[in-house]
This record gives structure tokens, sequence and C-alpha cells, in this order.
DNA sequence: CGCGTTGCCTAACGGTGTTAGGTTAGCGGC
DNA sequence: GCCGCTAACCTAACACCGTTAGGCAACGCG
């Protein structure tokens, strides 16, 4: 269990990733410049860097924020269903369809993992290992399969009659008794 | 089958985008940028919008050379399979790994469909649906899977030491039979 | 009181995509 | 020969981006 990410900001910078979430969530991708970011705060961009040492960090604590969520979501979930892979896949593809931007950025680029709070990553993947018994492999495929369809749906790349609620249940079928 | 993806261009826009392919995958997608480019080709960037509407229709017409060529690859590895599921898979992955940044661009952001060649997105998904028999959700998910697998290696969300090849494999037999 | 820290500021640098408007070279028709 | 058209390039500029240098005001503390 990992300290709450954002307890290792100082006050000022926990507001300013608070205040970056919602312009990023609210507002797109393209709206989290560092300018924009800082006219929301009331505030001039380069006082931003005062608080962050740049907008990787910002981002790397964005995503270690997402992470952490999952971990408590992905862990809710399996404590309440015993079907836990399944119900695992239902949190996972939920998350990233309340909140696709911030999903985008946790997965769209590889993670700077000296950035990120310490011990998100490895929580956030708990609960699925833990599923599969430890089965590294298994988890993977099916974390694979999950997140593929998150994001190939998120990108609209399946028509828009596409009946993705069979092609998950399928998926989820057929990786469920791997060994 | 399309017509070749660039045919449509003007002989100096086809120039352009082969050496923003060359930019692009030498480089690395931050390299992608109209002044170089331009830089490239000895030209200055705003000479680039003779021949490209903008950099949209540049990136359109580089995934959609990307598109075709998948076809055929894929269209070639069920040819000369008898496994085609496995051997489109094993294609697909290829793919991805000789030509990474070109494969980000390709699956990265929602497809402008307006801009692309006309023809080559399905061309480039029908050896797959075949394989399945024509089968739309199978399609689909061993797509996700493959697609899951590929984007998460080359953002290394994986551990480095972790055994792919096994995972690859026992995902492509969990999703082989699904009916 | 003075000193260091915090939090903000202005101004600037080099980069991005893009547009307006101007110049040159070549070619077909008279 | 020359007119007009087109293709292909140019310079200059706009608004945006991330980032840094250097300055200023307010605060708590010895």
């Amino acid at each position: 269990m990992p300290v709450h990410a954002l307890s290792r900001l100082t006050p000022r910078a926990q507001e300013i990733v608070r205040a970056a979430r919602q312009l990023l969530e609210r507002e797109g991708p393209e709206a989290l410049s560092m300018r924009r970011l800082a006219a929301q705060l009331g505030i001039r961009a380069s006082s931003i860097y005062e608080h962050l040492h740049d907008k990787q960090a910002l981002e790397a604590a964005l995503i270690s924020v997402g992470l952490e969520e999952q971990a408590d979501l992905f862990a809710q979930a399996v404590h309440r269903s015993d079907a836990p892979i399944a119900a695992l896949i239902a949190a996972y593809r939920d998350f990233a369809r309340r909140q696709p931007n911030l999903y985008r950025l946790m997965t769209e680029r590889p993670l700077r993992r000296d950035l990120l709070a310490p011990g998100v990553e490895e929580a956030a993947g708990k609960p699925l290992l833990d599923a599969t018994g430890g089965d590294r492999e298994h988890a993977r495929a099916v974390w694979a399969f999950a997140h593929g369809m998150v994001i190939l749906e998120l990108n609209q790349r399946f028509p828009p009659g596409a009946d993705l609620d069979t092609t998950w249940r399928k998926g989820v079928d057929a990786l469920h008794g791997t060994s």
C-alpha cells in the first residue's frame, strides 16, 4: 500500500495537480498546458515551476493519482465479487470510460517510473495478479486484452454499431481459464 | 483492394510523405514537425502547405500507407500458413516492432477516416476477419489482445525480464477457438 | 531589525502549426 | 516575342507551447 500519492507534494503543488486533473478531464489533453493551467489558477505559467519541476513531473503526479485510484477500485471489485477476473475487467473498463483523458495519459507513453509515487504501479497491478493466482503471464494476457479493448474503444476504432459488450464477454471467457 | 494510397497525391506530395516517413521512423515522433520535415527536403515549412493541406493530412497519408502495407503483409501471412490466426498475430507483432513510430501514429488517436485513402482500413482488417470465418466479435477480441500486447510492449509497461513470447502464445491459444 | 523563504511577477528564448502575401521559373497560345 | 497561368518556392508574422533568468513583495523567525 503506497503512501497517498499526493502527500509527497507541498500543499500548493497538490492544488495545482488537482486543478490539472479537472482541466484535463473537462477540456481534453490539449488544454493541459502550463499556461492554461496557470490561468485556471489565476497565476502565470512560470509560477508553476516553483511547485513542480516541469510538465513531466506534473504528468507523473496525475498518473500516480490515477494508479492509486485504480488500485482502490480494483481491490474493491475483487472484494465484492466471486468472479474476480470478470469483476476486475469490468472495473478496468469503467475506470477508463469515466476518465478517458486521464486513462490515455496513464497509458499512451512509456512510464517515467522514477517520477511516480513509489509503489503505485505495483498496487494497481496486484489485484489482477492475485486473481490469476500469481500467474504473471496470465495476468499480462488479460491486461493486454482489456487495455486493447479500452483504448481501441476510446479511439473509436470499432465501427459505430459494434456490439462491444459481446466482444468483452467473449474475450473474458476465453482468457479466463488460461493456465 | 484500394488504389495505391500515395497515388491520390501529386508527385511532390508523395516525395514529402516519403521523407516524413523516414524522419518519423529514424528520429522519432517529436522529429515529425513541419519545420524539420521541410529542412530535410531543403525547403521552408510554409512550402509544404502547397502540397498537403495541413499536418493532419500528412499524418493521414502516413497512416494510409501503413494500413496498406499491413493489408499486404497480413494477406501474405495467411496465404503462407495453415494456422491463420497465429500467423496473423505474428505478422501484426512484427509490423509494430519493425516500425514502432509509424505503428504508434496509426493507433494512438481516433482515425480521421475522411482523410484516409478509401478502403485501406477495411483492407487491413479483412485477413483477420476472414480467418475468424467472418465472426466480427471474435476478430475484434483477437485484435484487441494483439494491439494491447504490442502497445504495452512498445510503452515498456511490462517488467524488463517479462517472458512475452509465452504471454503471446497463451493469449493466442486462449482466443483461438472463441465462438 | 534583518534575513531567508515563499510565491508570485515580467521578459525572453527557441520551438510548434499555420497564414498572408510576394517572387521566380516554366509552359502553352497568340 | 510576349501574355497569362501555374507550380513551387520564399519572407514575415501570429498565436501558441515549455522553460529559464532575474526581480519584487510579504511573511516568519532569530
